[in-house]
DNA sequence: AATCCAATCAACCGCCTAGTA
DNA sequence: TTACTAGGCGGTTGATTGGAT
């Protein structure tokens, strides 16, 4: 479902990622965070341009998405705030976490966008919509398995059915990403997500990992950015590659795997 | 069984905006 | 004020899938 990879002219890749391309750019922006989209792919030794890479990270790599069905409430919330707002596909998705723009814009394109008019004023005028809704009524016996029939949009019942979007939460892309997938946010953490949105990467591992995980980079995670930073200061984002001394001396827990391949 | 076609969604592209020198 | 850079956004594309014929 995706182009199938191939070089540019200047030897830059595009199209599907691989899996070993995922690896490297989770455990690259896990580790050091995203400071620089287009520096970023030459440091985690990747061939992609940087934004590709953000894309990649923001839209399926990034911690915490939910993958697969929408609940009747997020449809309903889509179709609100595609009311009150339009487009703007990134305003919409800050209402829905775990949902990224792209993801929604997709969705509401193929699944929503035919009931908009219907929804709200069954006369349409539109020949367009009306076809869509009338094919989508129809292909609506083709649901797979996995899906809600579309008659149940349809209805678009409003009364708060407490639906557990976890329930909803069918899989990620990688197996240390899958297990963040899971993860639901606090009251709280709502409140303040809009003003996290900056260290989006690192308070989303640092927020639950602090009592189960064990993992060296959890750990590192959950330790919090914000020392490292402190400590660091902004050439932190500029010199990624910190020889491990200087690590190793105040930090001597997080000594990286000579394996790895951002160790230089 | 083969072909067609609509639906899906990851990824690309171009533009806009904010920040900085 | 202007020019440049990077990040972000929204529109669009195109490969894949699966149902219909």
């Amino acid at each position: 479902m995706v182009r199938a990879p191939y070089f540019d002219a200047n030897g830059i890749k595009k199209g599907a990622w691989s899996e070993e391309e995922d690896k490297k750019l989770t455990a690259y922006v896990e580790r050091y965070g995203h400071p620089n989209w287009r520096q970023l792919p030459r440091l985690a030794g990747l061939l992609r341009c940087g934004k590709s890479c953000r894309l990649r990270w923001m839209n399926y790599l990034r911690p915490n998405l939910k993958r697969g069905n929408y609940s009747q409430k997020e449809e309903q919330l889509i179709m609100d705030l595609h009311k009150q707002h339009g487009n703007k596909w990134s305003l919409i998705a800050e209402n829905l976490p775990g949902r990224t723009d792209n993801e929604i814009k997709n969705y509401w394109h193929s699944h929503l966008k035919k009931f908009q008019n219907c929804n709200v004023n069954n006369t349409s005028s539109d020949d367009d919509d009306d076809d869509d809704l009338n094919k989508s009524k129809s292909s609506s016996q083709n649901t797979k398995e996995h899906e809600r029939p579309k008659s149940e949009v349809l209805t678009f019942t409003t009364d708060d059915d407490n639906d557990d979007d976890s329930h909803h939460i069918l899989e990620s892309s990688l197996s240390n990403v899958t297990t963040e997938s899971s993860y639901s946010y606090t009251e709280e953490e709502e409140d303040n997500k809009g003003n996290n949105n900056n260290n989006n990467a690192w308070l989303c591992f640092s927020s639950g990992h602090e009592e189960e995980s064990n993992r060296e980079e959890d750990r590192f995670a959950s330790w919090g950015a914000t020392t490292l930073f402190d400590e660091f200061g902004s050439s932190f984002w500029t010199e990624p590659f910190i020889s491990d001394d200087a690590f190793s001396q105040d930090y001597n827990y997080i000594l990286y795997d000579r394996e790895d391949p951002f160790f230089i």
